[in-house]
Order: C-alpha cells, then structure tokens, then sequence
DNA sequence: TTTATGTATTCAAAAACTTGAGTACAAATT
DNA sequence: AATTTGTACTCAAGTTTTTGAATACATAAA
C-alpha cells in the first residue's frame, strides 16, 4: 500500500495536520497523484503512528478536540528512503466510459455524446484549475530548487493528463458525428428510431 | 461498483467463461480500461448469476470441472441499460510515480531517473502492445459498425494515454538533465523551458 | 437570526480487492 | 521422460476502501 508513503513523503516536505494533508488531496496539489478520502487519512495517520513513522504534537483547540500536527520520524523516514528506491507501478485503470464504448450500442448514440461531453467539460474545468496551481512553479523568477522542478514535473503530468482528456473527447465527438452523417443507410438500432 | 457492468457489458457483446473474460482483462482490448484479478472476476459472475443477471451453460469437460460459458439475462441486460444511463467517473488515480515528486529529494538524482526511463519503456511496450491490436480496427475496409467505432474510440484514449505518458517522460528526463547542467551556477542558464 | 460553510477529528459496518494458495489435466517443449 | 505452459475453476484469510454517519464550534452569508 503506498497512501502510507505517500503520507510519509508529505511529512517529509512540512509538519501537517490529517485535515491539512486531507485538504490537499481533494484541492491541492496532492490531487494531481493521489486520492483518498478524509477517514482513510486520519486511520492512516493514526496508525502510522503507532508504529513509530510519525509523531504528533496536540495543539489544544477552545472547546473542542485537539488538532494534532503530525511530523516524520527517523525511522519514517528511512522506510520513505527505503521505498523510493523501489520500482513503481502506474495507477490501476478502472475507466468506467470504457464499459460505455463496449456496451454503448445498447442505447441512443445521444447518450454516448452527452456523456463525452459531459466528460470533456469535467475535465476541461480540472485542466484549468491545475493550469492554476502551475503559476506558482511558473512565477518564480530565480533558479528554482530540485525539490520544486520534480514538483512541477509531476504536475506536468496531471496536465498532460486532462488535456489529454479534452483532447480524446473532442477527437471522439468527432469521429461519432462523421459516422452518423456517412450514415446513409438505415438499419441498426442505436438512436433516433426515426418516424414510426 | 463496476466490475459488475464491465462483466455485463462483455457479456452483451458475447457469451463467455471466466476464463475467457480474465484473460481479455490482462491482454485483450479489456486492458486499456479495466483491472481485475481472476478471482475477482470468478466471484463477481458467480453473484450475479446468483443474483439471475447472467446464467451459465455448463460445458462438461473430460476429466475436471465444467467449463460455464455465461450469458447475459434479460434482467442483467435491463441493469446494465439503466447503468449505461448515469453519469461516469474518472478513473481513481493513485500514481507512486507522484510521490517520487513529492519526495525525490531525499534520495539521488540517479533514481528519479532511472524510475523514468523505466517508466518509458514500459509505456512504450504497452502502447506498442495496443497499436497491435488497433490493426483489427484500422484493417476493416468496410464501414464499420457503430458498436467497432466506440470500441475503437476506447482504443484511441488508451493509446493517447500510453503515448502521453512517453512524451512527459521524455520531457522530464530533458527538463532534470536541464537543471542538471545548468547547477553549477558558473553557466550560462539554459532558458528553453521545454514545455509549452 | 437562522443557515450554510469551514475547521477538525472519530467511529464502524459493508463492500471490494489483494495475496497466495490448491485442484486437475492437456499440450507443447526440452 | 520430465518440465513448462496453458486451460479452467475454487477457496479463504487478510487488507484496503467506501459509505455514511456523529461531534463541536467558528465564521460568513442570507
């Protein structure tokens, strides 16, 4: 499982709180690479520290629980050392609009176009956001630190991603009104059954 | 969850064995967009054969246990319609590659790299691996039928992945080597800022 | 002033997924 | 003759993830 390193190399940047790092994951830059939710975060941390990776300092809050800031252990940061050495495996696709491109000929071609719309706008609204987060890699004038440029590589990464994205749905919603117009002759079901 | 729509959606398209959908999984079109282990896939047809979506005939096999080629029921293609409906979900991204990102820093240079152009190769395998099987599009003379054209539009988006992730890792090997050179402070920076 | 949103953490059941087997034979390879 | 690879399915423990809460107050908006 790797949410555990991946908590350990956001500790290894700064001292952060389970809403913080949770925070991060759905608007910050941790959404670029990873997603987890807010419960497998806290369970994550909790555990992670009783095994020693980390540690918390409790900051007392008036009348409510204690925020707990947590920080990377020695021995947290050997196994974070430890794991980076390792080969990675690329992220586990599970496209759900896949099962539509196997299955789609079950409905109107009116579905699949507004879903690839529908997608291409998602993503496109993600794009522009993460454009967002690069000004500040782009912004700084001075020679930027290692530390910075592989963070910039990384989200580089997520732009290509969704730019990708918006670029298939474009290609795609094309391709689907080609056919519908070379179309000539009649017959399979899919969409508009026309006059009765 | 679907996996369950996934093994509807195969089942729409043809009556198949586990075997036969577990293997699509790992090498055929199945790849570009869905990830199950055989046990998973076993247990998933099972419930819902159960459940009545799918039925199975039991092909008897000399010597060991029946081979059961499933076949979608009228239930489970009603379910998989009223699925094909909603609205999709990008897939989970959960990328180990990212936390290098984060926390390259802690280790050399040399390994981020090394991860990279591992990375590319395999990408590079894979993408050549889906180019191969887009062939059986691309060779049909014929109008294709619109079911082959959302089957090759899937095939699109899995290679345009693939060869995205090529293209950023060659990008980011340029990018560290860039910064690599220009370190010693004493040079001339190399302002070509590699990406658009 | 009431309501919504944001900060901050915790609990727990259910569903899904991974890991690592085991069974059994056919066909191809060495 | 022995080994490997491929076909074909099953079992089960253990881990991870999802789903859906509850608590408690602060601050901003209506």
């Amino acid at each position: 499982m790797a949410l555990k390193h991946t908590l350990l190399a956001y500790l290894a940047r700064a001292s952060l709180s389970g809403y913080e790092i949770a925070k991060e994951f759905e608007e910050g830059f941790g959404s670029c690479f990873w997603r987890a939710s807010q419960q497998q975060i806290y369970a994550e941390l909790a555990k992670l520290e009783q095994q020693g990776d980390i540690s918390y300092e409790a900051i007392p809050q008036p009348g409510r629980l204690d925020k707990k800031i947590y920080s990377l252990s020695e021995q947290g940061r050997q196994q974070l050392i430890a794991w980076l050495g390792q080969p990675t495996e690329p992220t586990v696709i599970r496209e759900d609009l896949g099962v539509l491109g196997l299955a789609g000929h079950l409905v109107p071609k009116e579905v699949m176009v507004r879903e690839i719309e529908r997608r291409q706008q998602l993503h496109s609204q993600v794009l522009l956001h993460m454009r967002k987060l690069e000004t500040s890699f782009t912004n700084q004038e001075s020679q930027p630190e290692l530390k910075d440029v592989y963070m910039h590589l990384i989200l580089r990464r997520a732009i290509r991603y969704q730019a990708d994205w918006v670029a298939w749905c474009e290609e795609s919603l094309q391709t689907i009104a080609d056919f519908s117009t070379s179309d000539s002759r009649s017959s399979h079901n899919s969409g508009s059954s026309t006059h009765p």
